[in-house]
DNA sequence: ATGGTAGACGCTCTA
């Protein structure tokens, strides 16, 4: 038996956050690292200081914003960026890739600003095209699948510090909560609770403007782990790693950890 | 009815 670690990040910013991000993979060494809000275009993604912790990486970006990156310390392949049929304009918010025997979908859900306005019916129409994406490309059934990343999304109250403040607020709706259910649907488990069960007071982003977590862990769970059957069958350990919320400039996500026995 | 902070960019947008 090997383990093998997959963490989720949304770092807000590749540039920004580096002086966090290159201890934190030191300390935790994660074997696949999934990145969201890299905030950068290909070209100047800092890759060297990343490639002397022994990283192989797969970016995906944009100038200013979105853009997500995956790490592995295996070789990758299958590198897919965005969904089958966008046209080169589309903003940056997914990659997949074949790696260390797992098929790992790394993505960035649109943040949709307040429900009903035209970002959030963009996020709606963008995790339908999500679903048609996973239930056309990947066979949960058989193989080992990990969807992570910033779902933007609650599933219920419980992932919420204040859920009458929430209630029906953007991150919360029902309309998000049911896309999120029906993409679940094709055959995925949120590992996090399946395996914490009703665990309260566990979240993975704070919001800056209100001082959230400083305040008191005012916060949400909206970073998941989504795993098919036969990834959840060796899933042994999901974390949230509050410490990297802590401290100087930190992102106002922490990171989220999976852990395998294969 | 909409502040507060953070990041990239360039005096504004997104989260």
């Amino acid at each position: 038996m090997t383990k093998v670690t997959i963490a989720t990040w949304n770092v807000n910013s590749i540039r920004a956050r580096l002086p966090r991000l290159i201890p934190w993979l030191k300390s935790r060494n994660p074997d696949i690292v999934c990145l969201q809000e890299t905030k950068v275009v290909d070209e100047l993604f800092p890759k060297e200081p990343i490639e002397e912790l022994y990283y192989n990486i797969a970016t995906f970006g944009q100038k200013t914003y979105n853009g997500v990156a995956i790490l592995s310390k295996g070789p990758m392949e299958d590198i897919t960026k965005g969904f089958p049929g966008d046209d080169e304009n589309e903003q940056k918010r997914a990659i997949a890739v074949r790696t260390m025997g797992f098929h790992v979908l790394d993505l960035y859900v649109v943040n949709g600003k307040e429900v009903g306005s035209d970002k959030y019916n963009y996020k709606l129409m963008w995790l339908k095209k999500l679903r048609e994406y996973v239930k056309n490309e990947f066979d949960l059934e058989k193989e080992r699948v990990v969807l992570t990343g910033d779902f933007n999304i609650t599933f219920d109250d419980l992932d919420v510090y204040d859920p009458k403040a929430w209630e029906g607020k953007i991150l919360c709706s029902k309309k998000e909560r049911e896309a999120l259910k029906e993409l679940i649907n094709l055959g995925l488990t949120d590992a996090f609770r399946q395996l914490h069960g009703n665990e309260e007071g566990q979240y993975t982003w704070w919001d800056f403007r209100t001082r959230a977590f400083q305040r008191g862990n005012r916060g949400l769970r909206i970073d998941h782990f989504l795993l098919s059957h036969p990834a959840m069958e060796v899933c042994t350990k999901v974390w949230i790693d509050r410490e990297a919320r802590e401290g100087e400039k930190p992102s106002d996500h922490a990171p989220v950890l999976a852990e395998f026995e294969v």
